[in-house]
DNA sequence: CGAACCCTTGAAACGGGTCAAATCGTGTGG
DNA sequence: CCACACGATTTGACCCGTTTCAAGGGTTCG
C-alpha cells in the first residue's frame, strides 16, 4: 500500500467548501485534524482495505471514486456499493475490528485516516461529531437498502437505469458533473457485479438503454438525457437532496 | 395503531439481563428511561412504521419478531432484514425523518419509542451511548451486507441455507432456543421477500433443504441439525458472537 | 507486437418466475 | 357440528430472463 504522508490541513480541505456539506464550526475541524494520522493515496484498482484484513482504522473518501466489495470463495464478487467523497469506510467493522468487506480505489484516490482506538474520543469532546458519524453510517445503509431492492425485486434494465441515475445524482450534488457531463470510472464488470448480473447481460441491458436514449456514455463520460424519464423507468425516485456531514 | 402506556423501568427489562449485551451503567439506564417517550405493544402482522411516513421516532425492539421491508408500485415487496430483540429500527430516516421502508411485526410485539428530537441529548450526555448507537447501525448494515451478496451472488438453495442459519444464530445468542428449536414465525412468503425469490420456487427450494437434511420445520418450530454443514452449503460463516450493545 | 483489458455479439442451456389448481389447517358463523 | 372463507403450503407444467460458453474486435501499454 503507497502511502504518502503529506496531510492537507482540514481547515483547508476543498471538500469542507462544497456547499453539499454541513459547515463545521472551526473547533470540530481542528478536532478531526488532530485524531487524522495520515492520509493516503492510491492509484486507480488499488486495495485501501483487504476484505478479512484487521483494521485499526477507519477512513473517510477525500478525493476520487471507490468500492466496498465481497468476494466469495468461488471467485464471484459482489460490489455493496460505490464511495464518491465524503463518504465514509470502515465502521462497520466489529468491535474487534475484522472487517469481512474489501474496498478498493476506481480512480486514483486520497483517504484520510483516523485510528479506531480514538472513536470513543470523537463521541466524548463532540457529540455532534458523534451524531453526525451516526448519520453517516445510516446514509451508506440507506443506499445498501436500495440497492438490495433493486437486487431482489428489479429486472437488468430497472437495475442498470437505477444505478446510473443515483450515481448520477450523487456525484451531481457533489459538483462533479462538467457540462452535463460526469467522469465515470465504472467499467460493466463493476455494474454486473454491484447488480447481480453476469457480464454478458450488462452490457447487452445497457446497449438496450443506449437505444432507449436513456444515457449516453462516450470516453467514460456519462451524460443521462432525461433525469425523471429514468427515474420513471427505474421505479426510483432518488431522496432529495439535503446538506450532509463531513466527518 | 394500539398503543400501551404501560413502561416498564429499563433497570428492569428482561433483555438487560441477558448476558448478550454489554453491561451499562445504572446512571445510562436511568437516563434511556428518561429519554424514552412510551411503549408500544403491537399484535402480530401490525405496521410500526408506515413506508414514506415522517416519522418522529426511533426505536428499540423489546420482545417479539418484526421486520423492515419496501413495497414496489407495482406490489412487489423486499424485505430488508428481519428485526430481533435489541434491534434498533428508524435510525436511518434522513434528518428530515421521512423514512423510505415500513416495519410489521411477525409476532406479538412490543418497542420502545424515544423521540427523535432528543437523539443529540444521547451524544451529549452519554458519549459512550452514542458510540453504541453507531455500532448498532453498523451492525445492522452488516446484516444487509450480507444479505446483498446472497442476493446477489448465490442460488436459491445457498440463500434460504444462509437466512435460516443466520436467523438461528441470532436467535440463539438472544437465548430464544428451547431444547435446539427456535420458535420461527416467518412464512415462506416472507422469505421469499426477503431473499429476492418466488414463493413458489421457495417453496420448492425449502422441500430439498429438508430432504438434505438441513432443517425441520415443525409446527412453526424450526431446528438446525448440522449447523456447521449447512454453514458450508451456504458458503456463510457466521461472525464469532461478542457482547452487543443494548441501548 | 503480444498481453491485458474492455466492450460486443451469437447461440444454447438453465435457474427461477409465472400460472393454475389442489391440499391442509384454523377460525368463524350459522 | 358442519359449511365456508382464508391463509399458508404444495405440486405440475410451461415460459422467459439471465447465465454460460465461445469468439471477435478495439485500445492501451510495455
Amino acid at each position: 500500500m503507497e502511502e504518502n504522508m503529506i496531510i492537507t490541513k482540514c481547515t483547508e480541505c476543498v471538500l469542507r467548501n462544497n456547499i453539499c456539506f454541513i459547515k463545521a464550526e472551526q473547533e470540530e475541524i481542528e478536532f478531526i485534524q488532530s485524531l487524522k494520522s495520515n492520509e493516503i493515496v492510491l492509484d486507480a484498482g488499488k486495495q485501501l482495505i483487504e476484505q478479512g484484513e484487521n483494521c485499526d482504522f477507519f477512513y473517510t473518501l477525500k478525493s476520487g471514486w471507490a468500492f466496498r466489495y465481497v468476494t466469495l470463495p468461488d471467485g464471484k464478487r459482489q460490489i455493496l456499493n460505490f464511495l464518491l467523497p465524503g463518504d465514509i469506510i470502515g465502521m462497520q467493522a466489529e468491535i474487534n475490528h475484522e472487517i469481512s468487506h474489501g474496498v478498493e480505489t476506481l480512480t486514483d484516490a486520497t483517504f484520510c485516516a483516523f485510528p479506531r482506538k480514538k472513536t470513543l474520543d470523537i463521541y466524548k469532546n463532540f457529540p455532534s461529531l458523534g451524531y453526525q458519524l451516526t448519520w453517516l453510517v445510516a446514509h451508506e445503509e440507506l443506499i445498501v437498502d436500495e440497492n438490495l431492492v433493486a437486487i431482489g425485486r428489479k429486472n437488468a434494465l430497472q437495475r442498470i437505469a437505477m444505478l446510473l441515475v443515483s450515481l448520477f445524482k450523487r456525484a451531481s450534488v457533489l459538483g462533479m458533473l462538467k457540462e452535463e457531463s460526469l467522469y465515470f470510472p465504472i467499467s460493466q464488470q463493476h455494474i454486473a457485479d454491484a447488480l447481480g448480473l453476469s457480464l454478458v447481460h450488462t452490457n447487452k441491458t445497457m446497449a438496450k438503454l443506449k437505444t432507449y436514449g436513456v444515457h449516453e456514455l462516450v470516453d467514460s463520460h456519462i451524460k443521462i438525457k432525461d433525469l425523471s424519464k429514468v427515474e420513471k423507468l427505474a421505479e426510483y425516485y432518488a431522496l432529495p437532496n439535503q446538506k450532509r456531514p463531513l466527518l
